[in-house]
DNA sequence: CAAATAAACTAACAGTTGTTAGCTTTGTTA
DNA sequence: TAACAAAGCTAACAACTGTTAGTTTATTTG
C-alpha cells in the first residue's frame, strides 16, 4: 500500500467532482476547495487542469489494457476468457467508481492524449471482438450478430461504476457471478 | 410531419454539441455558430442555456414513461412485456441519438428541474424492475438477482445511443431482434 | 402599402475561468 | 540552529462566459 501523495489526492477528489458535475463543470477553485487550500496550491503538484484528467484517466485505460492482453494471450477457452473479462471490469470498477466516469465520458477532452487513449481502446475493442467471434466459430457462443454481442456486454461493464456505489456492501466476486451467470446464459428460464 | 421551428432547430443542434463535448463545455457562442447566427440572437427564441437543455431532454424523458406506462399496464407475459422495452429503446434511441446522450449524462445540470427528471426515471426503473420480479415469481424468468438483471439489461439498452450511429444502415427492427435474443436468452450455445 | 411581428444584429455588462508571479509558512535535515 | 525544500498563500492577468439592452432588417398580414 504505497502512501498516497499530494497529487494523488488531488487527482483523486477531481475524480469524484468530475463524476458528479464532468469535467468543463468543475473549476480548479472547486478542487482546491475540496481540499481547503486555495487554487493556486494546485500547481505546486500538477501542471495543468487536463494534466489531473491525464492522471485519472490513462493508469486506468492502461490496466484495462494489460488486463485483456493477459487474458487474450492465455489458452482458455472462450467462455472462461469471457468470466476474466468480467472479473477484470467488475475489480476495476470496485476500486474506481469515480474515475470509471471520466474513462468513459470525459476523455475528448484529453485534447493531445485523445489518440492515444483512442488506441488503447479500439485495441481492447478488436481483442474483445476476436474472442467472441472465436467462440462464435468453435461453436461454445450462439449464432448471433457478433457486433450487438460485444456492444450489449460491453455497455454492461463499462456501466458498472454507475450502479456499484449505490449498492451498500456489494461482494465483487458475488457480483461478477451474477454478471457471469445473466451475460452469458441469459435471464429466460429454460 | 411537423414543420420545424427555429427554436427546434436550436435545441437539435446544441443535443449535438452536448453530446460532442458535454454540456459546460458547449457555449452559447458555439450553438450560434453551428447555426450561423450570433450569440444574442438565439434568446429571440430560447430563455436561456438551462432552457435548451430541458428541452432536449424532459420531452424523450416523458416518451420513455409514456411507454412504460403503456407496457406496464398491457396483459402480455413479462417476457413479452421485456420484448417491448427492448423495442422502445431501440426506437427512441433511433430516433434521438443525440439527445440521448443529454438525457443520460448532463441531466444534473438541469437544477430547478432536476427533482421532476429524477422522478421520471425512478417511476420507470421501478416499473421495469416489477416487470422483471414478476417474471422471476411466475417462472417465466430464471431466478436470479434481480436487481442485477435489471441494471445489465438498462445499461445496454441505456448506451444504445453510443452504438447506433457508428454503424451504416442499422435496421431498427433487425437490432430489436438481436437484442432480444442475447439479452433473454444469452449468448451461450446449448 | 402600412403596420405589426419575427428574427437578426452590435455593444456591452459583470462574473468566472485557468494560470502565473512572487511571497510566506511549515517541517525536515545537516 | 541554520539552511533548504515542500507546500501553502495573495494578487492579478487576459480570455471567456451567459445574458441584456437597444437597434435594424426581413417577412407576414390586414
Amino acid at each position: 500500500m504505497k502512501t498516497q501523495t499530494r497529487k494523488d489526492q488531488i487527482v483523486k477528489i477531481a475524480a469524484k467532482l468530475f463524476k458528479e458535475k464532468g469535467y468543463s463543470a468543475v473549476t480548479m477553485r472547486d478542487i482546491a476547495k475540496a481540499l481547503d487550500i486555495k487554487a493556486a496550491s494546485l500547481y505546486n503538484h500538477i501542471a495543468s487542469k487536463q494534466d489531473i484528467l491525464k492522471y485519472v484517466i490513462i493508469s486506468i485505460a492502461e490496466e484495462f489494457t494489460a488486463g485483456m492482453n493477459s487474458i487474450y494471450n492465455s489458452s482458455n477457452t472462450s467462455i472462461d476468457k469471457l468470466h476474466q473479462i468480467i472479473s477484470l471490469h467488475v475489480d476495476i470498477a470496485y476500486r474506481n467508481p469515480y474515475e470509471m466516469a471520466s474513462l468513459n465520458n470525459h476523455w475528448m477532452h484529453l485534447e493531445k492524449d485523445v489518440t492515444y487513449y483512442l488506441e488503447l481502446r479500439d485495441s481492447y475493442e478488436d481483442n474483445f471482438r476476436s474472442i467472441i467471434i472465436n467462440g462464435i466459430v468453435t461453436g461454445e457462443l450462439a449464432k448471433a450478430n457478433s457486433e450487438v454481442v460485444l456492444f450489449s456486454i460491453l455497455s454492461t461493464l463499462r456501466n458498472l461504476y454507475l450502479w456499484i456505489p449505490k449498492k451498500e456492501d456489494v461482494n465483487p466476486q458475488e457480483l461478477s457471478d451474477n454478471l457471469s451467470q445473466i451475460l452469458i446464459n441469459g435471464i429466460i428460464n429454460k
